[in-house]
DNA sequence: CGAATAGTGTCTGTAAGACACTATTCC
DNA sequence: GGAATAGTGTCTTACAGACACTATTCG
């Protein structure tokens, strides 16, 4: 293959017109009973003062072996560090429990006013992500209620006190559908809690991220009857409710991610 | 904002090194019983000779309002347009009919040995692409059955006479499972179907892409109650099969693309 | 004890899978 | 007529949703 060899020799990169690459991150927890996204605060332009998603220029770093670049996956967990105030040590630290998985790219020229740039989003799922503070380039970083975004079924925003840069609140929504999407049909809500939960800490992930109410009884039979979804820890919690009511059992995710059968949400049932 | 502006007037977009974007398309049909999907073979270094997804750079072209990069979509009809002999001038003519949807990213470094590249690839489900010929730098454009590319469980390919470049092999396996799944809960299966078709022709459509029997009466049972799913035409075939055999209904798509209830595979029941 | 929560048992309606049976149509 | 395909009817089983009832636990 010297034909190969001589052709990588003599290939110039810069000959391509310029595109950048960046990897976006929709984040999502459960906060005082609220779905919320991680956002943070532009403090430079292009929309300074706006909300963004915590993302990061693909680029290369620097190896023994001269220069590396980082994978789409590398620099959607370094968003999720840097903008968050995390040091870059703590990186496999944050991903113990959370769930990172592609979402979609965007790509429509315009969507960023300097350059032609295509956006590789992430989702984040997580129990419950260290405290947020700004990094680089950013004034601000928390979670938001997704319910205050006023995202509109057109991917838009109506008024709101979170205005979203770029193409964002598409990106949001994108993510918000996703994630209800995946309830049905797979243990994702197990990346909301603990690494030990009961049954009615995942039923609130559901009917939080659905908006709707769930019966206990039912729900149970469902997810028990999912083979290997749960394993159940052979403990109960150390105590009822405040408002007292019987020890619950305690479960732990088990070897499977899928749900069958799904559980569908009402508002879809039946077409 | 002249702040902003200020800024875009002084960003030099060539200050970061150089990534390149590729649209490449997964384009899955049905032949003589068979799915298959698109492959050229490549004619240029790297990977020359091998066989790989119709793919494209992202690109500029030029408007009368000077240098307009396209999009991503647009650069994956390109692609299948170019790599298959088609004029660009008949584009909005082979959309007719035909699905496209975004797949997946991949951004792995290494993928190419040119560059960094990140390619976005998509799918597009057809039922009679008009016949490949090969386009620039490819010298063959066919239909392969997948069954011929020798997949395995490891998203790699064993000996067979269709090797895959980059990593495609990956990309089209990534394909065949959304395409699959798809089938499951959605009316993807009349993309690959003419205009109007009988339940025979959805049925084998299901019975090639999941390599299963499906009982026919159950079949139609089922998505004749999927609501706004399948509309009837209130025609009949003209003639029934060389065998002999009743005509049969035709249908058309109707407004939903969601089959509610969904049918589910068998092997992927009860988890 | 009373309120609140966890968990079990049971009934009912819906629908999937199996299959028998009727209706056509080609050869 | 005989074979092949389209389409209908019905039986059985499984399970979702509803709900009554028991078991705990807190204040």
């Amino acid at each position: 293959m010297t034909n190969e060899d001589d052709f990588l020799k003599n290939y110039d990169p810069r000959a391509f017109a310029p595109v950048a690459v960046t990897a976006d991150v929709v984040a999502l927890t459960i906060r005082q009973d609220q779905l919320c996204v991680l956002l943070v605060k532009r403090a430079r332009p292009p929309f300074n003062g706006l909300w963004a998603l915590p993302g990061s220029f693909l680029r290369p770093h620097q190896t023994e072996n001269g220069e590396q670049w980082e994978s789409l996956e590398q620099a959607a967990i370094r968003a999720l560090a840097d903008k968050t105030g995390l040091s870059a040590a703590s990186v496999p630290e944050i991903l113990t429990g959370i769930h990172l998985e592609q979402l979609c790219s965007y790509g429509e020229p315009g969507r960023d006013p300097r350059m032609t740039v295509v956006s590789v989003a992430y989702m984040a799922f997580g129990p419950d992500f260290s405290e947020p503070s700004a990094g680089t380039g950013t004034s601000e970083a928390c979670w938001v209620a997704v319910s205050a975004l006023n995202l509109t079924a057109e991917r838009q925003q109506a008024a709101t006190e979170f205005p979203l840069a770029f193409d964002h609140a598409q990106i949001i929504y994108d993510g918000l559908e996703r994630a209800r999407a995946k309830l049905e049909y797979t243990g994702l809500a197990t990346a909301f809690v603990k690494e030990t939960f009961t049954l009615a800490d995942l039923r609130r992930v559901y009917e939080i991220v659905w908006d709707t109410k769930i019966h206990p009884s039912n729900f149970a039979r469902k997810l028990l009857s999912a083979r290997h979804l749960l394993v159940a820890t052979g403990e109960n919690t150390s105590r009822g409710s405040v408002a007292g009511g019987r020890r619950s059992a305690l479960y732990r995710r088990g070897a499977s991610l899928v749900l069958m059968p799904p559980i569908l949400r009402k508002e879809l049932r039946h077409g």
